[in-house]
DNA sequence: GTGTTTGTTATCAA
DNA sequence: CTTGATAACAAACA
C-alpha cells in the first residue's frame, strides 16, 4: 500500500533517472488503468521535466506542458531499468522476484511500458489494477492539486495552527480523519495506525473529543512516523516497491500494523486489531488511551 | 467457497 | 448544502 512515504520514494528515485530523457514509445497493455491512444499520442517524442507529488498522487510535468497523473492505489508499482536484454523468456516470465530486494520486468503485472532513446524503460505495474494513469492539462493538475487534497505533510504548509483548525467541530473518528486525503494528504492505513500508536491514542476516538495537547501529539506524531519511514524508504509489506524495484527497509521499525498478537515494544502488552472505518486497526491496548 | 486485504469514490442517510 | 457511514471495485491468498 503506497503512501506518502513510498510514493516520495518513488519520485525521488525516478527525478534522478527519467527527466529530460525522449520517450519513444508508450505501451498501453491494460486498457483498464490506461488509455493507449492518450497516452501514445501525447507521450511519443515528449519527455518529463519534472515530477511533482502530491498526498499519493503523482504528477509528470510534460516538456508540451500537460501532465501525466500516477496513481498507485494498492499494488501499483513504477520501476525503472536500463536496456534489458532478453536472455531467458521463461525467467523473465517465471515469476516477479529475482531476490528479496529485486522485481523481475516485465511480468504479468505489467500494463504500461514507456521506452526512453536510451533503450531504458519505466514499467507501471499493478497487480490488482486500481491504479491508473492519464494525461491531463496543466489547469486540470493544478485544481485536482487544490481541490482533492487537504495540507501536505512534511512541507512548509505543515503547522500546529493550520492542523489543528481541521479538528473543529467534526464528530469522526480519529482514524477516518487521517485517512481523509482532504484533511491531510497522503496517509494511509499503515501510517494511521503507527501516528496513533506514537501519540497514545486509540484510533476509534472522535476528534472533537480530543484535548489540545492530544491534538499537538497527534500532529508531532504525524510529522516523525512519515518522516521516518520516508527516511527507511517506505514499508513493504507485499507489493511495494521503490523506483528501481527494490523494498523498502521499514517493516521492521512498524510497532503496530501487523504486528497482532506480538507484545507492544512499549508496554509489553499484546497488539490488538479491530476494525474502524472500514479499514484493519491496529492498537496497543495497554499504552494508548 | 469464504473471508480478508486497502485507496478511493459513489451512494445513501441524516 | 454538509457530514458521516458504508459498499463497491480488483485479485490473491489463507
Amino acid at each position: 500500500m503506497p503512501e506518502l512515504p513510498e510514493v516520495e520514494t518513488i519520485r525521488r528515485d525516478l527525478e534522478k533517472k527519467i527527466l529530460n530523457k525522449k520517450i519513444v514509445q508508450a505501451q498501453v497493455l491494460d486498457k483498464k488503468v490506461a488509455s493507449g491512444q492518450e497516452l501514445a499520442g501525447v507521450l511519443k517524442n515528449n519527455s518529463f521535466v519534472r515530477l511533482e507529488r502530491r498526498g499519493k498522487l503523482l504528477a509528470f510535468a510534460l516538456k508540451s506542458g500537460q501532465y501525466l497523473l500516477v496513481h498507485l492505489k494498492m499494488t501499483g508499482q513504477l520501476v525503472y531499468k536500463l536496456k534489458i536484454k532478453y536472455q531467458k523468456s521463461k525467467m523473465i516470465y517465471g515469476g516477479h522476484q529475482i531476490s528479496s530486494s529485486d522485481l523481475l520486468v516485465p511480468n504479468k503485472f505489467t500494463r504500461v511500458i514507456f521506452t526512453f532513446s536510451d533503450g531504458s524503460q519505466l514499467f507501471f505495474n499493478d497487480l490488482r489494477r486500481f491504479g491508473y494513469m492519464k494525461i491531463v492539462t496543466k489547469a486540470e493538475k493544478e485544481k485536482i492539486w487544490e481541490k482533492d487534497f487537504g495540507i501536505e505533510p512534511l512541507t512548509k504548509e505543515f503547522k500546529f495552527e493550520k492542523f489543528k483548525e481541521l479538528f473543529a467541530k467534526r464528530q469522526v473518528k480519529i482514524k477516518a480523519f487521517l485517512l481523509n486525503q482532504k484533511i491531510v494528504a497522503g496517509i494511509g492505513n499503515i501510517y494511521a495506525d503507527e501516528i496513533c500508536f506514537c501519540a497514545r491514542i486509540l484510533p476509534w476516538r472522535k476528534v472533537s473529543g480530543l484535548k489540545k495537547e492530544e491534538i499537538k501529539k497527534l500532529f508531532l506524531c504525524s510529522n516523525s512516523v512519515l518522516k521516518r519511514a520516508l527516511k527507511n524508504r517506505g514499508t513493504t509489506f507485499k507489493d511495494f516497491v521503490d523506483g528501481v524495484g527494490k523494498s523498502g527497509k521499514h517493516l521492521n521499525f512498524l510497532n503496530v500494523y501487523g504486528r497482532t498478537g506480538e507484545k507492544c515494544r512499549r508496554c509489553g502488552k499484546i497488539i490488538k486489531k479491530t476494525k474502524h472505518a472500514g479499514r484493519g486497526t491496529h492498537y496497543c491496548p495497554g499504552c494508548q488511551k
